[in-house]
DNA sequence: CTGAAAGCGCTTACAG
DNA sequence: CTGAAAGCGCTTACAG
């Protein structure tokens, strides 16, 4: 099929090309009755400006890129990053503007990606996830003037728009209920170290833990896999004073360690309470359903998009705060039973 | 900063703009020595061509689309489609492709996306997922002649090019395994049942079923969902003649399925046997891990990207038979105790 | 309110 | 082997 230009709904309509761009872009030059004319033909002829001539005569690629950092063993089996991109997504396309997305092995490969894309103008913006300690990405951006937003925060994002959440206030939140229910002994098996949220977590975790006398409460730093956090859990329960409640930082670990604590003879909650970071179904497929602290990621995503969006419109990059997860008590918790 | 352009590298290299196109894009037409100059120009001012001016100047758009019509909450869980991209991406972006992904609702708003991305002369290509039975698609892209792959089939396809597993095949090996083990009351919860892929897994179900003299081996139609998936096993075992196994048409469904069965006092795999199709991490997670169909997602991907690279390449369209699925053993089946 | 024209940054015949 | 030029399909000042 031939595809239908500019020029051929010019021709029908009789006017001249930049009428019809005036048109379809809603800019003042023409007449009501000329603009619903013309946009009645556009119609029914099927035509669709040209991404590329639109980019090139200086308008925008209407694409906004997103890299994926992680390895494909941990994208595949967490959640999160689907969800994200189906609340991004959901935000893009309601203003017809694509997503572009490339996964990554390395940080020098994404910000390589960043260079090429903005050389290329292949995307307006950008959606930086995964925020870690001193992100080179950051400056990089900065430097280049892609427009960016980064998903985490709040700390370390320099002049760069973000999107946060409170990860303190709801690690807090899930401790101090924890202690409530009577647990003294309290583990936590954690993320990736360099990411900032993890370390985010993690100072959170040393901080409530020494506020409320609870001796040697640690931190395994895990890397989201089942296999590692099984290890990670398999370490904690064998110790002399094995924890009573162990909090993860995603759900894959959390149901890993739910598996150890079941294979090592341990009653889940009754020996050993359980919660997961980021709730999913998953949570809900298991014995007992596990405690999660649940959040609304494809909002997340969405909101990131509209902001990106602003930022690609010109507006001052801001912090937002999203709303921090919340604690969803199933049956993964309970009072320790008394040994 | 600002954006090197192809004049910029000419003027430093002292040759015309076609002179560093023609280095650039390893066409004749400049001796090797220039070229090699004008190619250390543009690695050193990190020159990269204006996707948009290249794709305008009837070159490609160097990316791929791929639009994914499942519902958000479907997506996050099932590892299938992240694997997939992972596979598709680790294929472009070895040469350079971008993806572009969009997530849309019904069948007609992915019609409406191609015919955008079309006009808009966005993609060079597309990759289409869960073939249906009577699939619009395949007519319209044919129509359009926008070069695309199908991922399914092997029938339905029209003249598109595709790649396909044989999932009867698979189905059939997982049947007689179990029937070997004694098991004499088969059930199977399916997925959607419009999608191409389930109609053949039951269609050879049914068949391997009745030439067994299974009696009563039926399969229930589902929605890859826990939720569903549990309700479905609920009734099946709820059933006077229950069946001793159960094969479920994906991870999360088997998973859910072990739960109601644990839930329900039955013993896995004593009282009942489980294996999932498309094995996943979380597969092994549970208890007792599920014996589960295997295969290599992602390099079902890469395949079909390398096919779709191929046919915007002008390479005829051809179906291509990737490995099918083969049975990985676990915990989850056993022969059926003797009631 | 409308038309003619320049320009975005490339690619690619066409001359030299 | 190289340069000058047309053209891809839009957008957007600039005249009328």
């Amino acid at each position: 099929m031939k595809r239908p230009t500019i020029a051929d709904v010019a021709r029908r309509a009789g006017v001249s090309k930049g009428a019809v761009s005036y048109a379809l872009n809603g800019q003042p030059g023409v007449s009501e009755a000329t603009r619903q004319r013309i946009l009645a033909i556009a119609a029914e002829i099927g035509f669709n400006p040209s991404s590329a001539a639109r980019a090139l005569s200086g308008s925008t690629a209407e694409a906004v890129g997103l890299a994926l950092r992680r390895p494909a063993r941990t994208l595949g089996i967490e959640p999160f990053f689907m969800e994200l991109i189906s609340g991004v997504e959901a935000e893009l396309s309601a203003r017809s503007y694509a997503l572009t997305l490339q996964v990554v092995s390395d940080q020098d490969a994404e910000l390589a990606v960043y260079r090429r894309w903005w050389g290329e103008r292949r995307v307006d913006g950008v959606l930086v996830c995964d925020l870690r300690v001193d992100d080179r990405r950051v400056p990089a951006l900065e430097e280049l003037g892609l427009p960016a937003v980064v998903i985490g925060g709040p700390r370390g994002t320099g002049a760069l728009a973000s999107v946060w959440v409170d990860d303190a206030a709801a690690l807090v939140e899930t401790v101090e209920y924890l202690y409530a229910l009577g647990h003294r002994r309290i583990a936590r098996v954690g993320g990736l170290p360099d990411l900032l949220h993890t370390a985010v977590r993690t100072a959170a975790f040393t901080e409530v833990c020494d506020r409320l006398g609870l001796a040697g409460a640690a931190t395994v730093s895990s890397d989201y896999t089942g296999e590692e956090g099984a290890r990670a859990t398999r370490r904690l329960l064998s110790s002399a004073s094995r924890p009573t409640a162990v909090i993860y930082d995603n759900d894959v670990m959390a149901i890993a360690g739910l598996s150890v604590a079941q294979e090592m003879g341990l009653a889940v909650p009754g020996d050993l309470s359980i919660v997961a970071w980021d709730d999913s179904p998953l949570c809900q497929l298991v014995h007992p359903p596990l405690t999660a602290l649940s959040r609304d990621i494809p909002a997340y995503g969405a909101h990131a998009a509209r902001q990106l969006l602003a930022v690609i419109g010109g507006a001052q990059g801001t912090t937002v705060q999203d709303e921090a997860a919340h604690l969803t008590p199933r049956g993964s918790t309970a009072p320790p039973r008394p040994r």
